[in-house]
RNA sequence: GCGCCCGUAGCUCAGCUGGAUAGAGCGUCAGACUCCGGAUCUGAAGGCCGCGCGUUCGAAUCGCGCCGGGCGCACCA
């Protein structure tokens, strides 16, 4: 019994006694939640603005409903305040039996796929903690919209392809073997000897163990060398183009083993290195890279459903398929003259929001006949649409493989990979393999979580599935934009200190109120990193607490539960579209506006079911005992919470349309707040008075069922046990 | 130059489709339980909601114009 479903009767009533009383029809009435409780538990502002309209008194409009109104049941009385507000009041022993006994889970999906795609990290260095922020705004988008009852689709896109990943195996094959040795962590050698302790790190299968010492932290030390290199010396880039070279051409299907002996033996005899061998190894570096990064969001408990490869959307001719489509619906046209000339573009002019730029036109395929990253992605997002389609009109589709099988124990758990549990797929350059049962893209809407920055080609994929024909497709296609996370300076001088490393920003720079990160230049915190920190300093917390003795797995449990919730709020509470300064201090707080406070209100809640059951033998209120509820009196205070209760549907709702996770972060916040107070002047174990103390009982099962929802399923924020 | 975002308490930020007295947290000061865990609670101080004009019964919220800060506008990815 949601707040949502009480909201809309009231709506229908009033909606027809404004018929009914003045014969006025098509008005839009919406229901607020008063600021206060004494001024109702939902309110109608509408006779104001009807009073023109209407050529009445507000007042006198505000009554005429009320004489006409057939109210539902739920509600008990309404009052006119003020100078015309509506104020409903439910009857709160009624309500509060039915939000007890209704269910509080997902609701079931129904209607098309929507697919999400988020995390997107280029695989050839460690996570740092932006791309947190775009996993945990992913995440919780995924969970949201399965809560309300979509069926939700996640793609983690890996640009296996591009020059990050090249630069990586520039720097194996070509950076100073000193260079290279320092980035490995191991005394200068021979190249090939170097190479073979490259490859040597490499996970080849399966998804590790998160550590700060693994692949993707040894490439995180290389890959800013490399392009420290490119600054120094400009003849360097040549190595660039040449991996990009054999990147593009593919490398079949080589042995690995086979391609480092290949790489071996070209160095010790002078020769160059043969492509097929450089690009099987720019494939590995990615796919080691990817584990390494699964590993990390698995212990914020993200998982995914497939993996589309860039390099498969090459192989497959996707791209291809989408210049056909766009040539054959005149979106395209060759450029004849011009700066533009030798280059297909796409026309933005007839679109208004491109009509007032310089150039609106979209160069989708290089003079050189290559074609842009724009061009591809959308060819890709047509793809996650199920417009990618052949002649013949079947669909242009990947192939499939297993990738991995993941599992967790809870909503907010950690993801644990192994033989069994859900699919993980990735893509495939073989589109005759399928996996039984499992099917991909084709959703009916899409959100892109990409960081603001990528506003401009977002739209114009946007806007090439529009004139395509797919106008629906083109609405249902969402840019989730959000600002970037940067570093405070303190930050910045911290990372310094511990490192014994300076990034040489100037002063200016450091004057800022944020410091950009740069995985080009090493400038960032890893996600890792910051995660073992955290869970250090909440460890360090547990201990504390719980005494000596403590079970060591249970320690790092709890430290682990408390980590990520601080994490997972932090990311969350902020309104996407402004610029996360991160300060060491303030996302190590556990203390106020934190996960850990939430976490903690929840907690001990369940702490007072644990004693009750002790030593009066009560548990929770639920089915029969709640129906005794229906004559209680509740007071104010206890009956706030039970409507913030209440109203978790329509706030996920509000947060996905809006895309604003602050919205659901709040309502969290507002929840452990209210149960905090409360706490204090609602003893329950000490309260005599049975009926009183089953009223408590009551709102406190319901508040403990409704932290669990909302901070598990909603927020991945994990309740632990205790802490 | 054009476009988008941000500007709210000393600091970091909420404030959803315009609504009733603008809210949290941190910090500062003063307090609280012979307790169901103080990762808590209570109270105080602290606001021309960047500035101006407009729309409206009503504006932090909508429109226009300024000011300050950030980001986009590549044959980069």
């Amino acid at each position: 019994m949601p707040l949502s479903a009480v909201r809309e009767a009231a709506v229908a009533a009033i909606t027809a006694a404004l018929e009914e009383a003045f014969g006025h029809t098509g008005e839009e009435v919406s229901l607020e939640v008063p600021p206060r409780r004494d001024l109702g538990d939902l309110a109608w502002p509408g006779a104001l603005p009807l009073a023109r309209t209407l050529r009445k008194a507000p007042r006198q409009i505000a009554e005429a409903v009320v004489e006409a109104a057939r109210w539902p049941e739920e509600v008990e009385r309404v009052e006119i305040a003020g100078p015309g507000f509506l104020n409903l009041y439910l009857h709160r022993g009624p309500f509060l039996v039915r939000l007890l006994s209704g269910p509080s889970g997902p609701l079931e999906a129904s209607g098309s796929r929507v697919v999400v795609e988020h995390t997107n990290i280029n695989p050839n260095k460690a996570a740092h903690i932006g791309h947190l922020r775009n996993a945990v705004l992913g995440d919780t988008l995924v969970r949201c919209l399965t809560h309300l009852g979509h069926h939700v689709e996640v793609q983690n896109y890996i640009d296996d392809t591009g020059v990050q990943v090249a630069d990586v195996v520039v720097g194996v094959l070509h950076l100073p073997e000193t260079e290279l040795a320092a980035a490995l962590g191991v005394e200068p050698g021979r190249r090939d000897e170097l190479i073979g302790t490259f490859v040597s790190r490499l996970p080849r299968e399966g998804v590790p163990t998160a550590s700060t010492t693994d692949f993707d932290d040894l490439c995180w030390d290389l890959y800013p060398r490399v392009t420290a290199r490119y600054e120094e010396d400009p003849g360097f880039a040549a190595h660039r183009a040449e991996v990009l070279h054999a990147v593009e051409a593919g490398h079949g299907e080589l042995d690995l083993e086979e391609a480092v002996f290949t790489l071996e033996r070209a160095i010790v005899s002078g020769e160059p290195f043969a492509r097929r061998a450089v690009a099987r190894l720019a494939a590995a570096v990615a796919d080691a890279n990817l584990r390494c990064h699964l590993a990390t969001m698995a212990r914020l408990s993200v998982a995914y459903d497939v993996l589309p490869h860039e390099s498969d959307i090459l192989q497959l001719g996707f791209w291809q398929r989408a210049f056909e489509l766009l040539r054959e619906a005149g979106a395209i046209r060759l450029e004849e003259s011009g700066k533009n000339a030798g280059c297909w573009v796409m026309s933005l002019a007839d679109s208004p929001e491109f009509a007032e730029m310089d150039d609106p036109d979209k160069i989708l395929v290089r003079s050189n006949g290559t074609v842009t990253y724009t061009g591809k992605d959308i060819a890709y997002q047509l793809w996650k649409l199920g417009l990618l389609t052949d002649e013949d009109g079947t669909l242009h589709d990947f192939g499939y493989t297993p990738y991995a099988h993941w599992d967790r124990e809870g909503p907010a758990a950690p993801v644990t990979y192994g033989a069994s549990g859900q699919l993980l797929a990735r893509t495939s350059s073989d589109p005759s393999r399928h996996i039984p049962g499992h099917s991909f893209g084709g959703a009916g809407r899409v959100y892109n979580v990409i960081d603001v920055r990528q506003s401009y080609p977002q739209k114009v994929v946007r806007e090439a599935v529009r004139v395509l024909g797919h106008p629906e497709a083109a609405d249902a296609s969402v840019h989730f934009a959000y600002e970037m996370v940067a570093l405070t300076p303190a930050a910045v001088r911290l990372i310094e200190e511990r490192t014994g490393e300076s990034f040489g920003l100037d002063e200016e720079a450091m004057s800022k109120s944020y410091v950009e990160m740069s995985g080009r230049r090493g400038i960032g915190v890893k996600a890792d990193e910051f995660l073992d920190v955290l869970t250090a300093q909440a460890e360090a917390a547990v201990r504390e607490r719980s005494g000596e003795g403590m079970d060591g797995a249970e320690t790092a449990s709890r430290a682990r539960a408390i980590a990520v919730g601080a994490l997972r709020y932090l990311m969350a509470k902020q309104s996407r579209n402004r610029v996360l300064a991160f300060d060491f201090d303030e996302a190590l707080a556990f203390e106020g506006d934190t996960g850990p406070y939430l976490q903690y209100s929840a907690v001990r809640a369940a702490k007072i079911f644990a004693r009750l059951a002790e030593r009066l033998g009560e548990g929770m209120v639920e089915g029969d005992e709640a129906a005794h509820l229906r004559e209680t009196e509740v007071p104010d205070d206890l009956w706030e919470l039970v409507l913030a209760c209440a109203r978790r549907r329509e706030v996920t709702a509000q947060a996905v349309a809006s895309l604003e996770f602050s919205l659901l972060a709040q309502h969290a916040h507002g929840l452990a707040q209210l149960f905090h107070k409360l706490y204090h002047v609602h003893p329950v174990l000490r309260e005599e008075d049975a009926t009183l103390r089953r009223l408590r009982r009551a709102v406190f099962t319901l508040f403990v069922r409704e932290m669990h929802v909302v901070l598990e399923e909603l927020l991945g924020i994990p309740v632990p046990e205790e802490m």
